[in-house]
DNA sequence: CTTTTATAAAATGTATACATTTTTATATGT
DNA sequence: ACATATAAAAATGTATACATTTTATAAAAG
């Protein structure tokens, strides 16, 4: 696994706190590498809002700002009604098959750690994205959902919304299986506009 | 002027041909500096669009691709008005002013560079959405603006619709003043969604 | 004691050199 | 002649070394 990869799973597990400013020599030596790769990771996380840009002074891990939360949840709101919408057309049976069973394996692992229950979110909404064949909206929504899940990240440790999230996953398969393409983009936009308010209020009330 | 910069108005400027696959070396040579910093140049160039990663072969220089247009002023079109319904609160007569100012500019230098117009007409939508103080949906929506620029500069060769464009910005102003903001936006959402539909049938039509 | 300036330390940026992987060209066998 | 295997090349990835910039420290002046 590349040092990018290593690095964003131990941010995403909230390794490194809030605030915190990385120095690339630091890094290299807590990864056992030159800097080189590391600077080659740093750009790639900080173009994806794992890292922010601390001018000259190198990086540092971002706070959590609820502003940004309520900006990542409304862009979400907007983009992915509208691609479920034109994926529709393409969401065969067998597709819809695999997003359930995307779903119930996620019911199965309750004691889940947050990370795969993330990941796996992720897959059950690529499933119902991915063949509308829109590579460029579909790219943006999933740089918007990785951002969210540093989020999530600290979210799963005091907050319980799983549950309710699960059930409106169902029925937006219930009703894409009916054709009512009009209510399942209705139901993802409330469901994403839900979670975004649960997230914001719970950073706020910490 | 980083190497990040060069390279980024080269591209902009076309002076690389789409689909050319574009080497370490080449590019350092050719701008005079080591792989060190062309590598951090083609990172950040990639994840921004202006190149694509051609796996382990290199980066290529992107194909005109209308469907990813469509995409980009699909998303354009669903997240400019609700930033701008978030700034028109803020936005003070001052305000407006400078962006009539930039407007005038514009009107002015119709023999300005792509590179101008592009940049202009960047700065007019930045001043009236960045008083909503939404940093991050601000920072998507420029990137967005970015990626369009690529597309722009190609077609601005073969392609006039600025003078419509003109007259639309000064009609969102004009709703602006009025305290019209719902028509203000919804002028935006056609204006963005007009000048994409011009961007692919110019695509289409070489 | 505070402020300013000079100096040292540290961090980032860049170049060169080496290692590993990938691609291409060549040779060999069927 | 074609396919496959093999060797040479070229390209990317990484480490070490050096240069430049930035930050922290300490000394000196007000």
């Amino acid at each position: 696994m590349g040092l990018y990869q290593r690095l964003k799973s131990d941010l995403q597990q909230g390794r490194f706190a809030p605030g915190r400013i990385l120095k690339q020599s630091e890094l290299a030596e807590m990864y056992g590498v030159s800097r080189i790769p590391v600077r080659d990771a740093l750009q790639r996380l900080k173009s994806e809002g794992w890292l922010s840009g601390h001018g000259k002074r190198g990086v540092a891990v971002p706070l959590f700002d609820p502003l940004e939360v309520e900006d990542l949840y409304l862009m979400r709101t907007r983009l992915e009604p509208l691609l479920l919408e034109l994926a529709a057309p393409h969401l065969s049976g067998e597709i819809l098959g695999r997003a359930e069973d995307i779903l119930d394996r996620m019911e199965i692992g309750n004691q889940l750690e947050a990370a795969e229950i993330g990941a796996l979110n992720r897959e059950f909404h690529a499933c119902l994205y991915r063949p509308a064949g829109r590579r460029t909206l579909f790219a943006t929504v999933e740089q918007l959902h990785q951002q969210c899940e540093r989020y999530i990240g600290y979210q799963s440790r005091g907050l319980d919304y799983q549950a309710q999230s699960q059930s409106e996953h169902y029925e937006i398969l219930s009703a894409l299986r009916q054709g009512e393409i009009q209510q399942a983009t209705c139901i993802l936009g409330n469901h994403i506009s839900a979670a975004g308010q649960a997230l914001v209020q719970h950073l706020r009330n910490p």
